[in-house]
Order: C-alpha cells, then structure tokens, then sequence
DNA sequence: GGGGTTGTTATGCAAGTGTATAAATAGCTC
DNA sequence: GAGCTATTTATACACTTGCATAACAACCCC
C-alpha cells in the first residue's frame, strides 16, 4: 500500500520535435508572461518536460531564446521572401504583395511582437543583438530598395541613388509603424485596413497605382 | 586604531531631488544594461543611495519603473505639444514642426527606445498596460488628424473622415517607424534626414509643401 | 547646542533564478 | 526478453532578486 517513490511518467521524443516543442512553448511563455515570465521552469511546464531537459537540448536559456528569436523572425522574413519572389508578376505587384505580406498573419502577431520588443529593447546594451538588428534591417531596407528601383525602372523613370534610399528608409517606417500598431491594437483596425493603408501611402510616395498592372 | 564600525556618510536631500534622481537612475540602467538590469541594487548604487531608500520614495520597484516610463512618454509629449501649440503659425507649418519634433531630441534617444520596448513588450500580457497604450496612441492619433484636418480644410480641400482617419493612422505610422530605426541606429541616417524623409512623405501623402507657408 | 524627526544605511530573509549532477527508465538492438 | 544507450527526471546548489526591519545620523527647531 506504500506508494514508492513514483517517479514521472515519459515520452522519448524525436530530438527535432522536443527541440520545437520548446522552442514553441518559450514563445507562449513570452507572449502570456512577457519575457521575464519565460523562466525555464515556466517553459518546461509549458512544453511538458522538466526545468533539466532544457540544458539537454540547448547550452543554456539563452540560446533557446535566441533559437526561438531566430524562429519567429525566420517566419517573417519567409513570408516577405516568398512576396519577393513572385515570378511572372510585374514590379508593382510586387511591391505591393511585398507591403502586404510584411502586414498580415502571421507577421502581425502579439506573440510575435512581444519577443521582439523583449529583444529589440535589449539591443542598446548588447552590441551583438544590435549589430543583429542593424543588418536584419539594412537587409530588408535593401530589398525595398531592388524592388522599388525595379518598379520606377519599369516605369521608365529616373531614380537617383539618393531618392531610392529615401524611398525605402520611409516605405520601411510605414511597415514597422503599421505592424506595430496591429501587433499591439489589431482590433481597432478593420481587416486589410492597414495593408490598404500601407499600399496607398506608398503609392502617394512614389505617385503611381501598385493595384493595377504596368503595361508591356 | 582599530576602526570602528564606519557607517557611511551621506546627506539628506529634498524628497522632489531624490525621487528626481531615482528617476534618471533608473533610465541609465535601462539603457545600459536592459530592463532586466534595472534591479533595486543597481539603481540605487547609480544614484548614489543604497537599495533600501528606493523604498522609502517609492511603493515598490514597480512603481519607480512606471515613474521612469511615466516621465519619459511626459518628454515626449511635451516636445509634440509644444510644436502643435505654435500660435501665429499656419497649419503646414504646425504639421511639420510637430513631425520633426518627434523625430529629434530627446524624443529620438536610445535609452528611451529601452525603456519603451521593455514596457510594451509586455502590452500582450498586461491589458492596463495595452490600455495605456491604446489611449497614448489615440490621443496621439487623434491630434494628428485634427492637425491634418486644419491643413486640408486651409487649403479649401474636403476631407472625409474615413480619409482623415487612414492620413493619421498613416503619418502615425511613419514617426514611429523612423522614430524606431533612430532610436536604433541613429548613427546610419544623416543629421536631420529622418525628419527630412518623414516630412516628405506627408507632403506626397497629403499632395502638398509642407515647407512653404500657406497664402493668406 | 541639545533633542526630536525622519531620511538613510545596514543587515537579513524568503522566494525565485539558471545551472550542475546523479539516478532512473524508455526504447532500441540482438 | 536481456542489455545498452541516452533521454528524461529529480534534487540540490549558488546566486540574485525585491522587500522588511532596526539601527543610525543628518538636519531642523527652539
């Protein structure tokens, strides 16, 4: 009738699937407790392990935070990739799937905001998150940059070097600031309202339609 | 010889001076260190106390880091009011001034970026943090499209309020976003350029020069 | 200049953190 | 089914955190 030392009940799982569940499990930690409610005894529980199975997969906490950091921006990006890469669309639908790719699920995202915002706050006192940044951003401004050359190029006007990184600092700006507003208030937005907002601003910016298609 | 139990010396300051101090300690550590570094320790040793005083000026640490967030976002808006309060000014000329404002000093300042990104990177799990938010960015919001408002009606132009609401939530949208790459990276951009940009592109949003004075 | 007030220090504590380590057991191979 | 391996649990440790408390001393008042 003594109940023994009755030790837990588990699973083995596949290394790629624990290493995900965790990774998944830290971001709803992030996102219901913020980072600082990301303990790795709360993502354990989350992810159904114990604290110690974490240090079994990861060197450290840190590095499952990077890992899920790099997750969810490896999502983002994959979306805006995927825009970009639109074969057989003209410029303009281009930019303007590209605007509304970085404007949608599941890009804007609380879950996805809160991590970014626990980083990105961090990066004035950590050098390597904010060279991170800096290049993630370059990165992307540079992509703007291709596309809206491609676009005033096709439409056969002149875009001098200057005008062009003017053009994607600010089209860079209006994404950032939108998505931040969805992230943090979607509800009082209509649905598409800030991709159509986003859209037309930069069709205001560099005066020409991106919902219609450019004539051959 | 023997030296006897050396207490440290230390002088009484005035409660509004030491709440003050407090304060600004409590900034430096957020931008040198993250919000995680913002302990009660290294608070206290940044403004010269030990950590227990904290507590004889504030309730909890808490308190002293919604003080902090409270003068910061008071910064801020003092800056964008005092541009919207320019009398004798035209509507243009109070539209861009009220952009550039809050595209400099000290609005545009790392350690405030910091102490942003730590408070609202918990907006997704705090809902009277997400409030607060939600009200700063309104009222915000709600200033720019009344600024809009006058600008469009000074230049005989009617404007609907479905209009009027997507040129605020825009031009909303590109402060903060440039607001979010100077806090970051400052250092890319030239002296003034973010102002430049922003201003920009409200004018080819909005379709007008911002930088010449209305005709009366 | 002596006393009282209270701003300030010093010390300690309970809770929570990430991490290290050893024991246990699930699942594979033969 | 026996034996191995390494995934997983359990436990403990050193450290930090915010907070409580009591002793102390700087300043004000008379």
């Amino acid at each position: 009738m003594t109940d023994g030392p009755s030790r837990r009940k588990f699973r083995r799982e596949g290394e790629e699937r624990r290493r995900q569940d965790l990774i998944e499990a830290t971001l709803d930690c992030v996102a219901e407790r913020g980072l600082q409610g990301a303990t790795v005894r709360a993502i354990a529980l989350r992810a159904g392990v114990t604290a110690g199975l974490i240090r079994h997969y990861f060197p450290g906490k840190e590095e499952l935070l990077q890992a899920a950091y790099a997750a969810i921006v490896g999502r983002m990006t994959e979306q805006a990739k995927a825009a970009l890469a639109m074969e057989g669309a003209g410029p303009r639908r281009r930019l303007a799937a590209f605007v509304a790719a970085n404007l949608g699920p599941p890009v804007v995202d609380a879950r996805v905001f809160s991590l970014w915002a626990g980083f990105i706050g961090r990066a004035s006192s950590d050098p390597a998150l904010a060279t991170a940044h800096r290049e993630g951003y370059l990165g992307f401004r540079d992509e703007v940059e291709a596309l809206v050359g491609e676009v005033l190029r096709a439409e056969g006007r002149a875009a001098g070097k200057a005008e062009l990184r003017r053009h994607a600092i600010a089209i860079n700006a209006i994404i950032d600031g939108l998505w931040i507003e969805g992230c943090l208030a979607g509800d009082i937005f209509e649905p598409g309202e800030l991709v159509e907002i986003a859209i037309a601003t930069v069709e205001a910016l560099l005066g020409l339609n991106l919902r219609e298609e450019e004539k051959t």
